[in-house]
DNA sequence: AACCGATCGTTCACCGGTAAATGATTCGTG
DNA sequence: CACGAATCATTTACCGGTGAACGATCGGTT
């Protein structure tokens, strides 16, 4: 008996007409998502970043070189003017570094500098850390089976339009 | 394979000594979330609304009676200043009416007009069968032992302090 | 070689959210 | 019964995000 069971309840006492079915995986999976993103808010917070800048520093981190900023606003999945304004701070911090492409002069190159590199391996453990104690109550036989059966939704909400 | 395992092997290749293992749900709980959002949201916007107004909306609908602003505050988990902003918008678009508690004269309460009620009842089925398109891969033993499983983390995310 | 369209990053105006300050009202305590 | 503390909704100032308009640069066509 979690919060989501309270929820469906309030709707199948007040409306029980409606099905409500979905409420049971998908109300879990957008509050688990919302508990542990505040959460990882405020951690980077401490440390002076949004989670903006912190994606774009992980984007940055994974790519393991630097990467246009159209690149990292598809990465990141955020419009160009957000990374811009990440950008700005991000280099203003000394975390990012600003650069000019070779080949096509219109774009901007973002890199990680020294120090950014070192900020993300300093938080980047924290938040797997963060993550796992939120997990920790599973066993791995059940954890890689969430994982299975989530990654068929995902697949499915990728994929499919609308 | 989805978009989750590439981001996993990203970080692996770039980051071997990091232990990424709480991605595999994590990132995927937070991508589906954040999916499943976009397309509430861009749903709600065609019909005029926010997510934190409608959000409103399914409180008052669930409670069955008028809610103190305070309680709304509680229940969407959003601040009381947010509040105030979406009754304003709420009561302009006449789905809300404000009324004055009889008992505590400092607080206020919100009610769900007819034209209020009636939005969330054409509303919501769409919002649920979104849903459950995107659950729509899983068996029914599927979808309840997955929603065990979240439900799982859930109290543990809900209950456990930081 | 010169244009036209497309692409890229930035800027601007706005939107929805929060935190802190404010005013009104209630509650607890002497 | 009076007064200070607490509670409630609102207002204000700000923050991070988006979409649209804008200048700069590249690519394709003739």
């Amino acid at each position: 008996m979690d919060s989501v069971d309270r929820l469906r309840a309030e709707w199948e006492r007040e409306a029980p007409e409606l099905d409500v079915a979905p409420i049971a995986v998908a109300g879990r999976i957008t509050r688990i998502a919302a508990l542990l993103d505040a959460r990882a808010e405020a951690a980077l917070a401490d440390a002076g970043l949004t989670r903006g800048e912190f994606d774009v520093l992980c984007a940055l981190r994974r790519a393991g070189r630097a990467l246009r900023a159209a690149e990292v606003s598809t990465i990141t999945a955020a419009s160009p003017a957000a990374i811009t304004k990440r950008a700005d701070t991000l280099v203003r911090a000394g975390l990012v570094a600003r650069g000019i492409p070779h080949r096509d002069r219109r774009g901007v190159l973002l890199e990680l500098t020294a120090e950014g590199r070192a900020a993300v391996d300093r938080l980047m453990p924290e938040h797997l850390a963060r993550e796992a104690a939120a997990l920790g109550g599973l066993d791995p036989a059940e954890a890689t089976a969430l994982a299975a059966l989530l990654s068929r939704v995902l697949v499915r909400v990728e994929g499919g339009g609308s």
